[in-house]
DNA sequence: CTGGTTTATGGCACTGAGTGCCAGTTGTAG
DNA sequence: CTACAACTGGCACTCAGTGCCATAAACCAG
């Protein structure tokens, strides 16, 4: 008769032993202090007292690791941009959903910062977020597709998507490199930057 | 007395067996009957007949094969940005730079539409190809860091790099898929189209 | 021709990521 | 207790990439 707490259908089966959050912890130390590249997956998986079989089922690859919950990141930013006004211009409009995207309260920059120094610096981390930022774009020209009527794997969309990104991660790198500078900023004028660039005249400086 | 033609050094030691050109060429046989993936280095050594330790001593790694000459390309990049009249306005020379970079004759079409099929459609390759294009950033970056007077790890050289990488990778995917269009053209509009993006209200057609 | 030097070859053994298979474990429901 | 479902982790395997080193093929000087 315990009643049962409503909302908990308390799946079969065996429990889980950790998370992906657990393991990325346990990872990340180790991580900082040998590197990511001198970490084996045999490392990580005995520091968190599980099987290395086990480890890749929490994580498709040793790659995956620093990403956390990334697809919830980008269907927050897809909700973001579709609670956008119609009536905003196209660019705009985006360049406000990536600002917001990456806004996030104080005491979370550095272990934002760590993540992205990892994602961004390490060689590995930096090609194979390629295959992540894809599902980025997607957000992206998505969105491009509907407000200017086209499909999603038109050149517009497809061209906006890309230099988007492009954008950002420019903006992140910065970001990286300069610890007084804040992120958002940085975005935000990173992308007024660059549409500034192509109207100005040649040698004029965009900031 | 064979005259010894001038200009031919004739380095000592062993010469080399193959050329990378040929152990392209192998590879690529392979790569279009079984795919990338299911092409193992051994594989592409014994077509080759040689080593497959050997193999690695022509290309570093079995993703960079694809990518050819990529640093002569980059130089002769480097060599028509600076080539440009300083008088231009610095999205149309980087523009113009862009297209003239890709322009190639005709007969070359479709190996190099077979070279890009690989790099920017296989996901082990997608992902390697960000370590390449940094470099191909870099290009962009130093001419946009000496127009405008910053320096090249500045926040607007660094996201005109990003950008531009980012438009010319979106048209090629564009030509990738539709083989009637004109790369050229194709990389120019979707150039064009961003900037037009930038400028133009909210849901007008870019094109 | 011979020995010394230089460079390329490729075999061997090793690390490390990632995978298929499968027996064993831990939980539920009846 | 039985049936079932899901997680665990060991074992063996493939494959990319690397260090080491003996050998082969070129050159040059004597």
């Amino acid at each position: 008769m315990t009643h049962q707490a409503h909302r908990l259908p308390v799946p079969p089966g065996r429990r889980r032993i950790t998370s992906r959050a657990e393991l990325e912890q346990v990872a990340f130390d180790l991580f900082d202090r040998n590197g990511f590249e001198h970490t084996t997956v045999d490392d990580i998986a005995s520091a968190a007292g599980i099987g290395r079989r086990t480890f890749f089922r929490y994580f498709a690859s040793k790659n995956e690791v620093p990403w956390g919950d990334f697809d919830a990141e980008l269907a927050r930013m897809r909700r973001q941009l579709a609670a956008t006004p119609p009536a905003a211009p196209l660019m705009d409009a985006i360049r406000q959903a990536i600002v917001d995207f990456n806004a996030m309260p104080a005491e979370q920059w550095p272990a934002h910062r760590r993540r992205m120094t990892f994602i961004l610096g390490v060689p590995a981390l930096q090609a194979h977020s390629t295959l992540r930022f894809a599902a980025w774009r997607q957000v992206i020209a998505d969105f491009a597709a509907q407000r200017t009527g086209q499909r999603p794997d038109a050149l517009l969309p497809r061209t906006i998507a890309h230099a988007m990104l492009g954008v950002a991660v420019a903006g992140y790198e910065q970001w990286l490199t300069s610890p007084g500078d804040d992120l958002c900023e940085l975005l935000d004028s990173a992308i007024r930057a660059l549409g500034s660039a192509f109207t100005s005249a040649g040698t004029s400086s965009g900031e």
